[in-house]
DNA sequence: GATGTCACG
DNA sequence: GACGTACGTGACATCC
């Protein structure tokens, strides 16, 4: 024969798990996940690609597990018992893995009660008894015992793609310690946690390898325990023997299963192309298809957001059980990273960062806000203890940084490393990392740098974990955190770099050897954590929220918080000085009654004054032994008749609108662009809601005449106008759907009041006082009620509150149902989920503590309704920027439109005055079709759009 | 740093 | 028999 047939046979099954764990979530134009698919396409391309080479494939065939039951399962009921579901995103793409192996148009083999191993060595073995190479791509252990050497000639090797290596009888003795035949005696007695191989309980690869080296055979070692001294390891070998021929059983392969396929017909020639053009274009796998037209394609899927890992690194080992494993990496060395001082430094870090096509990145700054702070340095990390630190513009002397006489480290130019790294941050080729990643998004796009494609470990712990905590510590998300749970690792802290207080530097004044160490360990620990978070998403079932809703809302966010809005200062100054001329008013009028001065803003001299001075009844001492003046006590005051009561609870709005408007929004108004931005949590609410802060623009006042003139102060640009969009009533919308309450989805659908019709359907008629209280009973609902807080707001006995409960559920009975399935799935699971998915832990839902486990539960029946609005009206921010693209109003332009702010139900833009109707049918649009197509709901979403010079007139 | 209070959805 | 009563936030003042 002059060229030696080679059969190549590769098993699919075992691949696709490996490639899924080692791909991120890839998803095709449609969205379905294709991660692993890709992955198995790739491994396929690279042994087409070997078809003219020396040990190349002659034949080719790809074998598949199609069902899980063989003969295994006879003998041993418990065998792959404890086998975890595959999970969610990896279903879909088993049948995809039967597309790929058509679309290369090779044969597929998969029968019905075969395993593939057995069905692989069935041909192996055929193959070689003929004299043909055979080679196994598959990196199965078991698979292992067939390599060899036939008495015709034909060898059979296995191959590993993931690590390119070949694996022959020597590799085997290298791992086994025993020539591939005695690979299965070795098994027998180590078992096999992830197919339930009992093995021998406590015997583990060394000494199973031992043992058989020692003896030679299984049944030798087994005979040995007898004439053993007396050890732990003599009884267990005796009591387990039957575990042990059990399992050699178990692990022996099946060689003579019937061949549906003969050999010869595996023969591949020239692979047709169009049904692999076809098939490379429905899942968006552009590069393989570049390659294919005969270009040189670039190194991954280019249209995807998210390109493939490496394949030299990652290789960890396949779940065990249910465990998940933390990634094999070793301990944090901070005296591995390396301190980048030159171009030809960065230029070598930048280079291994496109190889790894994965880089964690962190940002240093002068301060914490990152519209003023400074850039600092930066620091990159491909791998463990893979990190570096860039500094940039550290000096040392008592100089600011800006000093020209400031005594600084040698350093790269700043100007010349942005532009070195530009190309990286924004290669769609290499994905960024980071923890808190909107914060590097904000300091490097006032260097004119779009980082992107991105992922932040702080979001995926966030979809993974939100409301997690074990006694009340350890829920959060902020990297020292995640790093101690998760990787047992302790960080520097800044503190440490810093100091605080008076003695606290700028951490540009940080030595470079200390700041390295700090800062590198950031971008390490960073891409640690995401090695150790991400894979959990898709197991766990957050990469749909993660994917669909949290990250695309990173960067849009950002902009928001870049764009700012307008504060009218002079406005802010004049209603001060009003405010602060009432105060002043009210507080001498308050002494003169009270008889004395003292702090009117002190709860504790004031219940002090009221109860005890002036005798008012009713002074109830909470659990620090203060009396309660909040605003329900001074009211019950004000209606006994106390003056006093009215005038501290004028005081009090007026000095809280004081000092958390007028003044602190002053003080919040940046210098260089003359407007207020907010910084937005996106982790900071755990039903996924955002929080505001630094200031909090959630929380500027509506609800009263007098605050609402701060809201005056909330302006448009000249020429521009403000305009403000917010879901009507959407948390009750949500209930009505997902409780599937008739009579409210009707009441919506019609556009009714649905106040008036809840009073009308609990009280049969509508009027002020009847409105009123089935507003409250709506709102109570939402927020799992209780008769005693019913009774409460209402001002009527519990009694009088729970018969109103009841005609509520009798009314709406889909509610009562909610509440009670929504109750057990959280008892049971310990979380709670919103219509997309998102998840919230309720990690007290069980407490023995009656009132812990009560709040839990109220908690828990909001959550998913809460929630479920969070999401929507996040995709429809996620989306806003591309339908005003699509409508040519230029999101985020100065002279387009520039969404502002987020108040939870409400979206506030800023435009130009001309673009108004344009943009109006945009917004609402987008805001009223958030939900589909991921959830059809059966309610309408209605939208409230105004404009107006102010954030007032736009209501 | 804890507590009380109050601004918002 | 005691518990402590609506969900989710953040900021400020006071006081220890």
């Amino acid at each position: 024969m002059a060229d030696k047939q080679h059969l190549y046979l590769v098993d699919g099954s075992a691949y696709i798990f490996r490639a899924y764990h080692r791909l991120p979530p890839l998803t095709n134009p449609e969205g379905t996940p294709v991660g692993a698919v890709y992955g198995y396409t790739t491994m396929l391309w690279k042994l087409a690609e070997d078809l003219d080479k020396a040990d190349g494939p002659t034949h080719l065939a790809v074998v598949l597990d199609k069902s899980s039951k063989s003969f295994r399962n006879e003998i041993y009921d418990q065998y792959k018992a404890n086998r975890p579901a595959p999970p969610e995103d990896l279903v879909p793409q088993f049948p995809l893995i039967r597309h790929a192996t058509r679309a290369f148009s090779l044969p597929l083999i998969e029968e019905p009660d075969v395993e593939a191993d057995d069905m692989i060595a069935s041909y192996a073995r055929t193959a070689a008894r003929q004299g043909w190479d055979v080679t196994i791509v598959s990196s199965d252990k078991d698979l292992m015992q067939l390599i060899g050497t036939s008495e015709q000639g034909g060898t059979i090797d296995m191959l590993d793609t993931m690590k390119s290596a070949r694996i022959g009888p020597e590799e085997v003795r290298e791992k086994f310690g025993v020539p591939p035949e005695l690979v299965g005696d070795v098994l027998a007695l180590m078992g096999d946690s992830v197919d339930n191989i009992p093995g021998i309980f406590g015997v583990g690869p060394k000494t199973a390898s031992k043992l058989i080296q020692d003896h030679g055979s299984l049944t030798a070692a087994l005979d040995s325990a007898t004439d053993m001294k007396k050890s732990k390891l003599k009884e267990r070998l005796l009591e387990h023997r039957g575990d042990a021929e059990l399992s050699r059983v178990l692990v022996t392969l099946k060689e003579d299963c019937p061949l549906p396929i003969a050999i010869e017909d595996m023969k591949i020639a020239t692979i047709p192309p169009e049904p692999l053009t076809a098939f490379l274009s429905e899942h968006g796998f552009t590069s393989l298809m570049r390659r294919l037209e005969g270009g040189n394609g670039g190194p991954g899927p280019s249209t995807q957001l998210h390109p493939a890992k490496p394949q030299n690194e990652g290789e960890g080992h396949a779940p065990q059980g249910n465990r998940q494993p933390l990634p094999d990496m070793p301990d944090v060395d901070r005296s591995a990273y390396e301190c980048v001082q030159s171009v030809e430094a960065l230029d070598a870090w930048i280079e291994r960062s496109f190889k790894a096509r994965l880089v964690a990145v962190d940002t240093e700054t002068s301060a914490l806000d990152a519209m003023q702070a400074e850039l600092v340095g930066i620091s990159l990390a491909v791998g463990p203890n893979e990190a570096c630190y860039i500094p940039l513009t550290h000096y040392t002397s008592d100089a600011g940084g800006d000093d020209m006489f400031a005594q600084r480290p040698e350093q790269i130019p700043l100007a010349t490393a942005l532009e070195k790294l530009k190309p990286l941050l924004e290669s769609d080729a290499v994905l960024k990392v980071g923890q808190n990643i909107k914060y590097d998004l904000n300091v490097l796009a006032r260097h004119d740098i779009a980082i992107a494609p991105i992922d932040d470990t702080m979001i995926v712990s966030f979809a993974l974990d939100a409301g997690r905590s074990q006694d009340g510590i350890g829920g959060g998300h902020g990297m020292d955190e995640l790093a101690q749970r998760h990787l047992g690792h302790t960080c520097l802290t800044f503190k440490e770099m810093c100091g605080t207080g008076k003695k606290a530097i700028p951490f540009g004044q940080v030595p470079l050897d200390r700041a390295t160490e700090y800062a590198a360990e950031d971008a390490d620990v960073t891409l640690r954590l995401y090695r150790h978070l991400k894979p959990r998403l898709a197991v766990e079932g957050g990469t749909r929220v993660y994917e669909r809703v949290d990250r695309p809302l990173i960067p849009v966010v950002a902009g928001m918080e870049r764009h700012g809005i307008r504060v009218d200062r002079d406005r802010l100054v004049g209603l001060s000085e009003r405010f602060a001329t009432e105060i002043a008013r009210l507080e001498g009028e308050i002494h003169e009654i009270a008889g004395q001065e003292f702090a009117v803003g002190s709860p504790k001299q004031l219940g002090e004054i009221l109860f005890e001075k002036m005798g008012y009844k009713g002074g109830k001492r909470g659990k620090s032994g203060q009396y309660s003046t909040d605003q329900s006590v001074l009211e019950k005051l004000d209606a006994q008749g106390a003056p006093i009561a009215t005038k501290v609870l004028e005081w009090r709005q007026l000095a809280k609108l004081k000092s958390t408007y007028t003044d602190a929004l002053q003080q919040a108004i940046n210098p260089n662009t003359g407007r207020v931005h907010t910084s937005y949590s996106l982790t900071g609410a755990q039903t996924g809601r955002l929080s505001s802060t630094d200031p909090n623009l959630q929380n500027i006042p509506i609800r009263t005449e007098i605050g609402r003139e701060i809201r005056q102060a909330f302006v448009a640009e000249p020429g521009n106008v403000l305009l403000a969009a917010d879901y009507s009533q959407i948390e009750l919308r949500l209930a009505a759907h997902m409780a599937n309450v008739e009579p409210l989805r009707e009441a919506f659908a019609a556009g009714e009041d649905i106040h008036n019709r809840t009073a009308r359907e609990m009280f049969g008629e509508v009027d002020r006082d009847t409105r009123a209280r089935a507003k409250t009973i709506n709102f109570a609902i939402l927020y799992g009620i209780s008769r005693w807080g019913l009774a409460g707001r209402l001002g009527i006995e519990a009694e009088e509150a729970q018969d109103l409960i009841d005609t509520y559920f009798a009314r709406f009975p889909g509610i009562q149902r909610y509440i009670v399935s929504t109750l057990e799935t959280v008892r049971e699971r310990g979380y709670s989920e919103t219509l997309f998915g998102r998840k919230t832990w309720f990690p007290r839902i069980n407490s023995k503590n009656q009132a812990e486990r009560q709040g839990s539960e109220r908690a828990a029946i909001n959550a998913p309704i809460q929630g479920t609005s969070a999401d929507i009206i996040k995709r429809a921010m996620a989306r806003m920027g591309p339908a005003l693209a699509d409508a040519g109003l230029q999101p985020g332009a100065p002279d387009g439109v520039r969404m502002l702010l987020q108040v939870h139900d409400e979206l506030v833009f800023e435009l130009p005055e001309g673009l108004v109707d344009d943009a109006k049918p945009v917004i609402e649009q987008v805001m009223a079709e958030a939900a589909t197509p991921a959830v059809e709901l059966t309610v309408p979403l209605g939208i409230d759009i105004g404009t107006g010079l102010s954030w007032d007139d736009a209501h």
